[in-house]
DNA sequence: ATTTTTATGCAACATTGTTTCATTTACTTG
DNA sequence: CAAGTAAATGAAACAATGTTGCATAAAAAT
């Protein structure tokens, strides 16, 4: 199974384009700004990064690249909403998210553990089970060299 | 390890007393509908199913009991905050849950499958782990038996 | 029964989520 | 490259949720 992040090998252009989605200023700064993080990212955090935006723009910015299938939802313990990018095997229709989640608590960064795979469904009789996601919580590198 | 729930042997009264809190009309239906429910329940639903508290009161009194070791939250994958009745091994410093959390993607709930285990924290150097944490999404039984 | 301590409810405000609609912009076609 | 068309944007507006300060009410202690 390919595991690769989709984006390795596609350009902002090219992404919006293969999508079918307008290139506008907006959607290929929130592109960037994911393809330069390569970790999950908060609406108020791309607000913040760019400061033209509107908030509602950027609202419907992020679902419509859910919907395409771009970017799907990271789960990470916080009530807040964050979005990661999406690898080659989501699609619009099925966002599979394969791998865990790690949340900082001390910086509230979230980033994805490519090499962390969530574990298979165990057996619910009578549950129908479509997803499994694996948190991880605690301290990043970063903020663990900070404090010392 | 004790996975039982702490409220299997403890009354409304006996738990409030236990965590000295003192025993006012809110918290005892707050403890009584999650000893009746015994899923993770939002602040949104107690609201509906209490009806002479208001919200400011219940976000307190929720807060409080998290704070006690009494309540803690569930992740579930959704931005909304679930509390659920902790175990004998929670308490006011550290809280510890164990079990798989199951959302119902249909009817919204979610269940503490005390059954399943969170996986132990995999391998990661220079990052501290203090938790994990698995969620299992879904369709429920209740639902599945409703559509058919 | 009175005092002391704590919980409650109101007011107020911040943040986030969400829809509608007019305007602007990107893409398409001649 | 200049319309014309389809879609994205931003403003306004409102709902829901999160959060604090403070006066009052209620619970526990004496």
């Amino acid at each position: 199974m390919n595991h690769e992040l989709r984006p390795t090998t596609h350009s902002v252009a090219q992404l919006l384009k293969a999508n079918q989605l307008r290139q506008t200023p907006i959607r290929q700064q929130v592109l960037a700004l994911f393809l330069e993080y390569r970790e999950a990212l908060s609406q108020s955090f791309l607000e913040q990064k760019i400061n033209d935006a509107d908030r509602i723009t950027l609202y419907r910015t992020l679902r419509t690249f859910e919907e395409k299938g771009l970017l799907h939802r990271a789960i990470d313990g916080t009530d807040k909403i964050k979005f990661a990018l999406c690898g080659d095997h989501c699609s619009p229709q099925l966002h599979q998210d394969y791998h865990a989640h790690f949340h900082c608590d001390s910086c509230g960064r979230t980033l994805c553990l490519e090499s962390v795979a969530a574990p298979v469904a165990p057996d619910l009789p009578n549950f129908q089970i479509s997803s499994t996601h694996l948190v991880i919580r605690g301290e990043c590198e970063q903020c663990g060299k900070k404090e010392r």
